[in-house]
DNA sequence: TTGAAAGCGCTACCAA
DNA sequence: TTGGTAGCGCTTTCAA
């Protein structure tokens, strides 16, 4: 490993000069620059973080949370937060939590341990002392609460936004999925379109599911039909379980969206996927990872003015599972 | 922040000692060990990994790299290596490199900077003369070579066995979907179903495609009966474009499997969403994720005969896509 | 069985 | 405009 002093050594300066040029502050002469500039090309220098970090108390790092990865959901948020992250020259530490409250620990601490500064974290068990105690600057994603920066979408406007378009295409006997009562943003999509639903004149039903698993979205779908035999509109509680909603529906013969309607919630990119391609509420998953990115970044450089609270506009996806008037 | 002085000097004792229990080496008695202990439960102290690292010279951190996360086979890859990574202790450093050499390179720059003890690469742009370079353990991940550690599965027995299946099955006139150039692991299972139907006596064309994209997914497929319109079985280059093959199918009004079977490869969660469902290859792409961490660790620890190049198997998945026989 | 102290690579203060 | 050096929090020798 070549260090600043090897690069001194070779430019015949001290360290103390060729960390000065390293972070380009301090007086440092035309050609005393040219010199250690040189002797750190010729030796591959490149600076240790580590040895940085620690006298810095800082280091270039930023801690991202998930729940879990392999839901299709994440990736694209995941990728937004890191495009913009490295924009400013800082790396992600990942963690996936699982829901898992001691998971989420263990990774806060492997982050304060690594001298982050700062994280990003979409879990859903925002557990308050812990983050209270927590001295790092925190942005919540997918999350909406008063209590810290966060960056989510509309999901209530989403709901009713769900509901409406399934209203006005002439459902008569809808079933609204309930999601997972301990992910948030599932509620608020769910409250949303019950209230749209409780103004309208129609019947409805609500079917409660307790997961997201690709493994369990098409148990819910069979139980639903049979539980719900005259359902002619699904609103489901995401992609996934929309996604299972539209191949059972399939399976037993309904024609889609003649005899079932169905609109989905997240428009992962699997939708237009589906046959026939899945109507959905877009949230705008990469955007909101850029977005949670430029927040923390914000707060990290403490600039003043910065909107602690960023709510994304959400959108209605016409696609092929909604009538077309 | 807390650090050993603040326990040493809780517990009366020196730093030294602090360490002493804290990395259960050395000689420290009962007693002493007691109070040290009880020291750092009062504090709630942890010790700092960046101290650590700097001295040490290694973190506890791996570097993981990935063509982009985005694409639904890599989740399951890199929750694979978590999961296994942290059982023993060990986090991760993520980057996506988008088959960019440039990013790539500035990632693994990233990585050693930060001291990490190994990495995992699944990027398809294996730099020889960057990698010969690096000092540190590496393994490679979904790729096949001589020259490094690598955990892959059976590319050119999964292209024959989709073949294989396909030709069992009574196709006539068979589509083979060649993936793109750069994409090794494409490259291996277009070859082995290659083998496959040039034994048989079968009419076949060759498709190729350049990317693996949702976006041009459907685009291919849509192509691909303009070329092919008599195309009564098609060998996908992956699942996504399986699954774009199979609803661009239906969309022509064409019957599946019977008018034309279809079979993909990788077998990711959403294969079992679309309708009909997808019978595909199988790649078990969370073990992959495992072996590569369990071997990278090994690697790390200098153990002796371990076993360098894991080839996992490779498995048909019958769904509905493909003839009942 | 314990403690003092050097040193990991770097930054920033103070002096020259 | 430069260099010497203390110190970031930890581990590990060496001595006691």
């Amino acid at each position: 490993m070549v260090t600043i002093k090897d690069v001194a050594k070779e430019a015949g300066v001290s360290v103390a000069t060729v960390s000065r040029v390293l972070n380009e502050n301090g007086y440092v002469g035309a050609d005393t620059r040219k010199k250690v500039m040189k002797a750190m090309a010729n030796l591959h220098y490149s600076p240790n973080e580590v040895a940085r970090s620690l006298y810095k108390r800082e280091s270039r790092l930023i801690g991202l949370l998930l729940p879990d990865i392999t839901n299709p959901f994440f990736p694209q948020l995941a990728r937004g937060v890191e495009d913009e992250v490295n924009k400013e020259g800082y790396r992600l530490l990942l963690g996936n939590s699982d829901e898992d409250v001691q998971k989420e620990l263990d990774y806060i601490q492997t982050f304060v341990q690594n001298n982050v500064v700062g994280m990003v974290s979409a879990t859903n068990t925002v557990d308050h002392e812990l983050y209270n105690a927590l001295q790092l600057p925190l942005v919540l994603l997918d999350r909406t609460t008063e209590d810290y920066p966060s960056v989510y979408s509309d999901g209530r406007e989403g709901g009713r936004l769900a509901a409406k378009t399934i209203l006005e295409k002439g459902a008569r006997h809808i079933t609204l999925m309930k999601g997972p009562a301990h992910v948030k943003p599932a509620q608020d999509r769910y409250k949303g379109a019950m209230e749209m639903l409780s103004e309208a004149e129609v019947d409805f039903s609500v079917f409660s599911t307790y997961s997201y698993s690709f493994e369990d979205a098409t148990s819910w779908a069979k139980e639903l039909f049979t539980k719900y035999p005259d359902t002619d509109a699904v609103i489901a509680s995401n992609d996934i379980v929309g996604i299972a909603v539209l191949h059972e529906a399939l399976k037993r013969g309904k024609r889609i969206p003649e005899d079932v309607q169905i609109i989905g919630y997240d428009d992962i990119p699997q939708c237009s996927l589906s046959y026939p391609a899945l109507s959905t509420i877009r949230q705008p998953a990469y955007e909101m990872g850029r977005q949670a990115a430029q927040l923390l970044i914000k707060l990290i450089r403490k600039e003043n003015d910065v909107d602690k609270t960023i709510q994304l506009p959400v959108q209605l996806v016409e696609r092929s599972t909604t009538r077309k008037e």
